[in-house]
DNA sequence: CGCGACGTTGATTTGCCTCAACGATTGTGG
DNA sequence: CCACAATCGTTGAGGCAAATCAACGTCGCG
C-alpha cells in the first residue's frame, strides 16, 4: 500500500477513549460510525418491554462494532453502544468510509472481508441458538472472546447467552464439578 | 449501467433449476456459488449429532442464498443447502464474481448492499433468540417469507424457529384462539 | 463505614421437549 | 385405480431445563 493511501487511512480514523459505563450510541441515534476496539470492551444491547437488557454482541481488541441496522437505512437505533470496560477506540464515518473505500483498494477487500467476517460470525451464533444448549453457548463465548469472561461481569454474559444469571451461575458449577 | 456491463453480468449468471428434495451444496464440499434465487424456496440446514436437522435460514424469491462460512474460507461446509420446492436459480461462482466486483461498479455496489442486509438480518435474527419467544418469532417468520407458511410444512418452520412441531403447532393454535 | 453491585443457592413455576398415539393427506407401486 | 406406506399435523401425558421469586454473603467504592 502506498505512503499516501496509508496516510489517508490514520487521518481518517479518529481515536477515541470511552470510560466504562459511556455510551458509543443511545437508542435513537443514527448509527453514523464504525468502531476498531483497539483496546477495552463494547457491547451492544437492546432494551425489552419489561426494561430488560439483551447483549447482542461484544467487541474487544480487534473487533469492529456497528449497529448495522441503523447504520446502514441510516435510521435510528433501537440499540445501544457502551463500554464495558475504558476502552480505546478507532472511529470512522459513513462519507470517510466511502472514500477511503474508493481510493484505496486495499481498504476496500480489507473491508469487505471484515464484512464477511461479521455475517459468518452471526450465522454461526444463530447456529448456536437454533441447536445447542446454554452450556454448548457458554463454552463457545469462551473460546470466541478469549479472556472477557474475567474482565466482565458474569450477568452481562448470561445475557449475552439468552439466560438468566442465576442459570449461568449454575451452569458454571456443573462445569467445574465435571471437570 | 452500459450495455457491455450488464451483459457481463448476464452472461457470468448461469440459470439452473432445482427440484423439490435436491441438493445445491452437500456437508464435506466447498461452496463455491452464490445463488440467486428467482423462483421457490431452499434451505440452509445442518444436522447434530442426534441427525436432526436444524434449519438456519430460507431463502425465497428475490433472495440470495449462499453457505457465508464456507464459501468465505474455502472450507469444506459443515451445512447443507436444498430445496423445499421446484425452484429456479441464478448461480455465480466466486471468480466470476471477483471479475464482476471489479468491472462493474454498480455490482459492486449492490453486492456490498446485499451482504450489508444479510448482516442486518442476522442481527435481528439474534436478538430474537435473545429476548423474543417461540411465539415472536413464528410472528416474524410470517412477515419475513410473506406466504411462505403455505408453501412448506410446518415442521420445516419449527426446525427454523428452534422449537419442535409439536410446540409449533400449539402455539398456532394458541393464536388462532386469541383472534 | 454503609450502600450498591455482584454471585450464589434454594424453592417453585413454567415453557418447551419427549414419548406416544391418532386421523388425514399424499404419493406410489402393483 | 386401488391398496398400502409415508408424510404430516394434532393432541395428550409426563419430564426437564431454565425462569422466577426470594434470601443471603461478599466485595469494592464513594
Amino acid at each position: 500500500m502506498p505512503d499516501h493511501e496509508f496516510d489517508l487511512i490514520t487521518t481518517l480514523m479518529m481515536p477515541k477513549k470511552l470510560r466504562r459505563r459511556q455510551y458509543l450510541l443511545e437508542a435513537g441515534d443514527v448509527c453514523t460510525k464504525l468502531a476498531f476496539v483497539s483496546g477495552g470492551c463494547l457491547r451492544l444491547f437492546e432494551l425489552d418491554g419489561s426494561g430488560r437488557e439483551h447483549i447482542l454482541m461484544f467487541a474487544i481488541e480487534g473487533f469492529w462494532m456497528v449497529d448495522v441496522e441503523s447504520w446502514r437505512a441510516r435510521t435510528p437505533s433501537t440499540r445501544n453502544i457502551d463500554a464495558l470496560e475504558d476502552s480505546e477506540l478507532l472511529l470512522i464515518d459513513v462519507t470517510s468510509l466511502d472514500r477511503l473505500t474508493l481510493s484505496v483498494p486495499a481498504w476496500d477487500r480489507y473491508f469487505k472481508g471484515v464484512l464477511e467476517n461479521a455475517y459468518a460470525d452471526a450465522v454461526a451464533r444463530i447456529s448456536e441458538f437454533v441447536s445447542a444448549s446454554a452450556e454448548d453457548r457458554y463454552l463457545r463465548f469462551l473460546s470466541m472472546y478469549p479472556g472477557l469472561f474475567q474482565r466482565i461481569p458474569l450477568h452481562q454474559i448470561a445475557s449475552y447467552l439468552g439466560i438468566t444469571p442465576q442459570s449461568l451461575s449454575r451452569i458454571r458449577r456443573e462445569l467445574a464439578e465435571r471437570k
